[in-house]
DNA sequence: CTAATTTAATTAGGAATACTAACTTTGCCT
DNA sequence: AGGCAAAGTTAGTATTCCTAATTAAATTAG
């Protein structure tokens, strides 16, 4: 007998399968819209993802080494996606760091255009959401919240800034307790990438 | 006040946001469990992902074209891939069709063999569902099938072989009806996936 | 029943995505 | 000062992915 995820037979006796098997094809779904935008704007894919990255965190995290482990890929490839957004001027290199090995990466006038008219990629996605009712979203985001912190304690994803991993956070049961902004959390509240993260010592 | 689903700032204020930012870093877990099994067996991703669609679907399905709608890439890049895989003797043409420019792709014993080492690579993914409850687990199903059926109707995902979009489904509020099975079916025995699957008229 | 169109697959040519290994420069530690 | 580690690049290669053009077979239209 075969107990693969991807065979649909097993699939029928085993909803974790299903589910995996679901999530599966929605990473396809992402493939294709952020493929979609790429080929409309003549950017590739990695290029807009190091661009959106760029536009919403913090200096520290936007060099090539924090890339690499951003995406999960080698620096090699990092810092040929950014010589070419260089070469296409849609980021500057910032030298001015303590440490002159390094450089920080900023978007151009240039390429802030560009994120404008990327970063909303995965927007038919999120309206399909609408469908689904307010306590059925606040369920879907604690599963998801709690696969992408066993994701991160196993090193599939290397780079995670969410609270659970956080030495800010507090667990008591089911209360959680962020001690840097010194309040209770919803599970609604629990951040995925939250730009006051910590690991934990 | 920038509205996009990768701001982490966005996110905060809205929940349908974080759940799209944490689906796509699930996609990227995929990417990277997907990448380890690859390197390991020296075979590349999308190689790997023909073999295991081939080992469980019908004949009808294994062909350059087909392949291609259901990964989402162009005909060429299938027809490449399937041309190294038959250089390195892991599957077998069989042009035994009525149809003289097509022909079916099966597994050769060795192709069998990397499938069988290959196809559980999800598997990480499906343990830490465990951690979820089985109701839990039905209530994140229903909302991932939904999902991919709002995929399928807006042409994001082409290809879905799902109950919803089935001519042999039927729908009476809350219930689920299967007219081949002759059964009612409770949400969890929706199909994702469906061998005896006919899209609607 | 031939002619035109469509479809399946391949070929050709090119940009981008990945990797590993080797190298340069700089920083850190003893 | 010497040695090791880390940041980034360069070099070389396989693969992924595209579009455009080609070949051959099947279907449709007149």
């Amino acid at each position: 007998m075969n107990k693969s995820i991807f065979d649909p037979e097993y699939q029928q006796h085993d909803l974790s399968s299903k589910i995996i098997a679901g999530l599966e094809r929605i990473s396809q779904a992402f493939k294709v819209l952020l493929w979609e935008r790429a080929k409309n704007l003549g950017i590739s894919p990695i290029q807009i993802q190091i661009l959106i990255f760029v536009a919403h965190h913090r200096i520290a995290l936007n060099n090539v080494s924090l890339l690499a482990q951003e995406f999960n890929v080698s620096k090699p490839t990092i810092s040929d996606a950014v010589r070419v957004l260089h070469e296409k001027g849609l980021i500057v290199k910032d030298h001015s760091h303590s440490d002159n090995r390094s450089y920080s990466i900023f978007l151009s006038d240039e390429g802030k255009k560009i994120v404008a008219g990327t970063e909303d990629f995965a927007t038919p996605m999120a309206n399909m959401l609408q469908h689904i009712s307010k306590g059925d979203q606040e369920s879907l985001f604690s599963a998801i919240s709690k696969l992408i912190y066993q994701l991160n304690q196993q090193d599939i994803l290397t780079v995670q800034r969410t609270c659970f991993a956080c030495r800010f956070y507090e667990q008591g049961g089911e209360e959680h307790y962020c001690r840097l902004l010194k309040k209770r959390l919803k599970h609604s509240d629990i951040r995925l990438d939250c730009h006051e993260f910590e690991a934990k010592l």
